[in-house]
DNA sequence: AATTCACAGTTGTCTTGACGTTTGTTGTAG
DNA sequence: CTACAACAAACGTCAAGACAACTGTGAATT
């Protein structure tokens, strides 16, 4: 039972997951980089320590330099460290970042439909609950909201 | 709203993932390759194709050949070319391929409870239930079930 | 002040996922 | 009977994920 559960969960996230890809790899991101620059944008104008970045991510991310490093290439984001604590870089989302997701915004709202959309209100807010509390036990901290917007 | 399930999901399948990951990673095995072993022994004796095994474990596969090369030199499965069709490879479990399943079989069980033990049957059921709907239309075929012991 | 320790990132390496392109095999049409 | 299309698998390559080891920086201990 336990173990059909887990199994649901791990085909239906490999099934959605594939409406994403798609709509990401046509700007040549990883869905993971999408929601790196989603978390930057959510505090922007602020920047973000690289670790803090990587430990408020959906999923794991144990290669964050190597992630933010084609993110910079690209100029969507800048890095920078400061006199008083060199140790730590922080992270700011530019004007092109911006820019990116906001032309990004609506087809990520149309996948977002695709994927979910022939599900009721309800059912919706039943699965999101039912599916916070599966994970509730393991989080490490009180990973608070996954939508910052 | 969608977004918000979707996330969730993500989340909540990474978590999870994690506790899998730990067993399977004793053994030297992938989730991945788990469930195509799991898959052999639940048509043992008989064999499968490369191709069908592919399509029917629960995330898509686009490398079955590496990832039954390395299964097979450990002895976990075999590959035969037959002569009335030699295009299609016919892959099975051998002896110590179920060996291992059924060396692993208890820890796994025990991995799917601490993984979602602390959830009432009556939302375990809800739950699959709601994730098979989640993905019902974005399955290709009717792949029916993903349990088949 | 020198040593030790903890912290933040980075780099190296290996494995896995993704995807397009061959190679070998069979069936089919001219 | 030959050429061509289809199919199954294998291979090449490149980007991501995982994990360990290393570098540089700041703080604490003595």
């Amino acid at each position: 039972m336990e173990q059909e559960v887990f199994l649901n969960l791990w085909r239906t996230y490999d099934r959605l997951k594939a409406f994403e890809e798609q709509v990401f790899g046509n700007a040549g991101l990883s869905a993971q980089q999408y929601n790196t620059l989603r978390l930057l944008k959510s505090v922007h104008p602020d920047s973000m320590p690289t670790l803090v970045l990587g430990s408020r991510l959906i999923s794991r991310a144990p290669d964050m330099t190597r992630l933010l490093d084609k993110l910079e290439q690209r100029g969507l984001l800048s890095r920078e460290r400061r006199p008083e604590n060199r140790r730590v870089v922080e992270v700011t989302i530019t004007p092109q970042g911006l820019a990116l997701l906001e032309q990004l915004s609506a087809e990520v709202r149309q996948c977002h439909h695709k994927q979910l959309g022939h599900l009721s209100p309800e059912a919706l807010r039943h699965l999101a609950s039912l599916l916070k509390e599966a994970r509730e036990p393991h989080e490490d901290e009180t990973n608070l909201s996954l939508v910052d917007e």
